[in-house]
DNA sequence: GTGTGTCATGTAATCGGTTACACGGTTTTT
DNA sequence: AAAAACCGTGTAACCGATTACATGACACAC
C-alpha cells in the first residue's frame, strides 16, 4: 500500500487535484462544501503533502545547507544550534554536511546540494574551497563563513586578528612576559589570522615569540600544553588558537605541576560553554556563537527572499571578539600554594560575582 | 540566466536526455564518443544535477530525518556528530529539526519531512509523540530512540533504570548513606526511568530518599545543587539524571563551600566530554553517545533498505550504560582539607593512571 | 433574451530528472 | 541467406506536486 497522493484525496473527495492543492494550501477560491470534501478526504486517506515535489514544482525547498569542515567540539554545535532555532523560526530546515577536509570533498557536498536547498552556509577553513563554493553553487545564494574577508561575496568573519591582539595585550597588561601561543592547523584561515594577531602585538611589545602549532582539538592542546611545560625557558602565559586547545593545555600544564593562573596563565579563544565550566574558569575571547549562527542564517535568508534584486548584499559582516576575564588569568598577587578551588571562590565572592549567572 | 538541465546538456551534445542521464550515473551502455561529447557538454554548461528533481522520479532522498526535542548541550550535539559520521559514509545527508517541546510540533516535523527524506530517527521523550510518530509516517521507516522501551516498532533504549541502580549501588558502595536524587523533568520518559532506578536501588538498600527535580539543564543542576546545600540533612552524595545537571549541581555545591568529594560525591549519567574536564572529573554512566549515533544511523538504513520486506526488524535495541569512576565519587579515605587539584593528581598517577588517554 | 462579469472548478503543462520500451543497425547463429 | 541475439540510442511516461488558463454556471444589467 502507497502513501496516498494528491491525485488520491481527488478522486476521493471527487474534485480535481488543483482543488485539492487549493484548499490544503489555502489559496484560490474554494466552496464551503469543497473544502469540507476535501479535508475529509485527506483525513480519511491520511494523506500528508510530499515536500520533494512541491519543491520541484515551486523551486523552494524551504531548506538551507550547512557545510562544515567539522561537527567535533562545541564550537560548531553551538553554532548550528543557533542557526536551527533561527531556521525553525522562519520556516525552513537544516540540512548539514560535515567532515569536509579538503577542497575536493567539500565542493562535492556543495555539488550534491544543488536542487535540495534553497541556500548555503559555507564554514570552510580553506580558502580554495570558498572559492570553488562560490563557483559551483551557480544561482544558489552562499554565505560564507570561511574565515576569510573575501570582499564581494555576502560573508560574516570573526576578527580573529584584532581578537588575538586583545589576548596578549590582557596578557601583558597582567604581567605575563614569556607568552606562548599554540596555533591552530596550517593552512587554516582563522588559525593564521589568529597566529598573525599574536605575532603582531608581541612584536609591538618587543617580547620574544614561542609557537606551537595544534589542530584545534583538545587532545593537540594537551600534547602542546605538556611541550611547553618542560621547556627550559617555561612560558608564563599560554594563549591557545581556540578554547579546546586551551582546555587541553590547561590539564596538560596542571598534571605536570603547574598552576593555573599562578604559575600560568591560560587563554582561549571562542568563549565555548566548557570555558566556564572548567576550573579555573578559562579566560577567553567571546564570540556569541549561537547568536552569529542565527544571524548567519537570518542574513542567508534575505538573501534568499532577495535573489535576482539588482542591489545585492555582498557585505562582509565583521564579529568582533570580546574579553571575557576568568580566573584563568587573574594576576598572580598571592603566592600561596595552590589555594584549592580558589578559582572559583575568588570569582564568586570577591573578583567579580555578577559572572555568577552568567556561568550558567 | 537559469542553472543549466539535463534537456540542456542533451541539446549541447546531440543526444537525448537519457543518453546523458546514462553517462552522468554510468548506468547503462554508451558509446565512448556519446560519453566524451556528454562530459564535455555537462562541464561546459557547469552543470550540476538537480538532487530533488531525481529524488522524486527515484523516490530515494539519499537524506535522514533527525527529530529532537532539543539542541542544546553535549548529548544531543554528540549523538549528531555520530550520525552525520555514519550518514556520510553510507551517502546519506542528515536534516535535522529541533526544539519540539510538545507533541504538537513533533508531529508537524514527522509531518514535513514527508518526501524530504527515506526515515527518520525519532528522539522525542514524550511517549504520545512517539506514538503519533509512528502512526504519523506512513510508509516511512521510522527508528525511535524515544527512551520508552516501544516493543513492536524498531527502536534503541538506553537502560535508564539499570544505570540508576548502578549509580546508586556504586555510592553506598564507596561508603554513601544520605544519597540525593536530581531528576530530570517529569513526562520526560528517560528522566522517569532513572527516578525508578535511584527509588528501587535506595529502597533495596533500606536507605531514606531525597528527590528534587530539575530540567536536563545545567542552571536547573545548579539551582537543585544549591538547594541541596542548605538542606538541614545534608547529602553525603548527588545522583543527578544526567552529567549536565551533574556539572550544574557541583559548581552549585563547592560555590556554598562543599568539597568533592570529600563532603559530597556527584554522579551524573551519558558520560559526556566535558565530564572528564571538570574539577574533580565527574564519575557518570558511560553511553557511547556518538557510536550510539552511529548504529542508529546505521540501523536506519539497513531498514530503508529492507522496506517491503516480509521479516520486519522490529526489535528494542538496548544501550546498557557502564560505570566510569572518576574523581567526583574517590572514596573519602583522607581528610586533608581541600587539596587542590587532587582529583586529577590522583587519578592520574595513582588511581587510575590508564584513565589519562581515555581523558582527551 | 442576450451580453457581461464573477467565481468555483477542471485540464493540462510544468518543474528536472529516471527508465521502460521501441527502434534500427550490427553481428552472430543455424 | 534468413533468423536470432545484441547493442546503442531515442521517445515518452512517470514521480507528485503547483498553477496558468480554459470552462461552464450563475447572477445581474440592459
Amino acid at each position: 500500500m502507497k502513501a496516498a497522493t494528491i491525485r488520491d484525496v481527488a478522486e476521493r473527495a471527487k474534485v480535481s487535484v488543483a482543488s485539492v492543492s487549493r484548499v490544503l494550501n489555502g489559496a484560490g477560491p474554494v466552496t464551503e462544501g469543497t473544502k469540507n470534501r476535501v479535508l475529509e478526504a485527506a483525513k480519511a486517506l491520511q494523506y500528508v503533502p510530499h515536500s520533494g515535489a512541491r519543491s520541484l514544482s515551486t523551486s523552494k525547498t524551504q531548506t538551507i545547507g550547512v557545510i562544515l569542515p567539522d561537527l567535533y567540539g562545541e564550537f560548531f554545535s553551538e553554532l548550528i544550534r543557533g542557526m536551527d532555532v533561527a531556521a525553525r523560526s522562519v520556516g525552513y530546515h537544516l540540512i548539514v554536511s560535515s567532515s569536509h577536509d579538503d577542497a575536493e570533498e567539500a565542493s562535492a557536498a556543495i555539488r550534491s546540494m544543488r536542487g535540495r536547498v534553497d541556500g548555503l552556509i559555507v564554514l570552510s577553513p580553506h580558502l580554495d574551497a570558498a572559492n570553488l563554493a562560490a563557483g559551483l553553487a551557480g544561482r544558489t545564494p552562499i554565505l560564507l563563513m570561511n574565515g576569510g574577508a573575501d570582499a564581494g561575496r555576502p560573508s560574516i568573519v570573526v576578527d580573529n586578528h584584532g581578537g588575538a591582539v586583545l589576548a596578549v595585550e590582557h596578557l601583558v597588561a597582567t604581567g605575563r612576559r614569556r607568552i606562548a601561543h599554540i596555533s591552530g592547523p596550517a593552512g587554516n584561515l582563522e588559525a593564521e589570522a589568529r597566529l598573525a594577531g599574536y605575532l603582531q602585538a608581541m612584536a609591538r611589545a618587543a617580547l620574544p615569540t614561542t609557537v606551537v602549532e595544534g589542530e584545534f582539538t583538545q587532545s593537540s592542546g594537551h600534547a602542546a600544553g605538556a611541550e611547553l611545560a618542560q621547556r627550559d625557558l617555561r612560558p608564563d602565559a599560554v594563549f591557545a588558537g581556540n578554547d579546546n586547545m586551551a582546555v587541553g593545555a590547561m590539564l596538560a600544564l596542571q598534571d605536570a605541576g603547574l598552576r593555573v593562573p599562578e604559575d600560568v596563565a591560560i587563554i582561549g579563544f571562542d568563549d565555548v560553554p566548557i570555558a566556564s565550566l572548567v576550573r579555573p574558569g578559562l579566560t577567553t575571547l567571546r564570540i556569541h556563537i549561537a547568536e552569529t549562527g542565527r544571524r548567519a542564517l537570518e542574513r542567508l535568508v534575505r538573501l534568499i527572499n532577495a535573489a535576482g534584486q539588482v542591489v545585492a548584499d555582498t557585505a562582509c559582516e565583521v564579529v568582533r571578539p570580546e574579553l571575557v576575564v576568568r580566573p584563568s588569568t587573574q594576576p598572580a598577587t598571592s603566592t600561596q600554594p595552590s589555594p584549592s578551588i580558589s578559582g572559583s571562590r575568588l570569582r564568586a565572592s570577591a573578583a567579580t560575582p555578577s559572572l555568577k549567572g552568567e556561568e550558567l
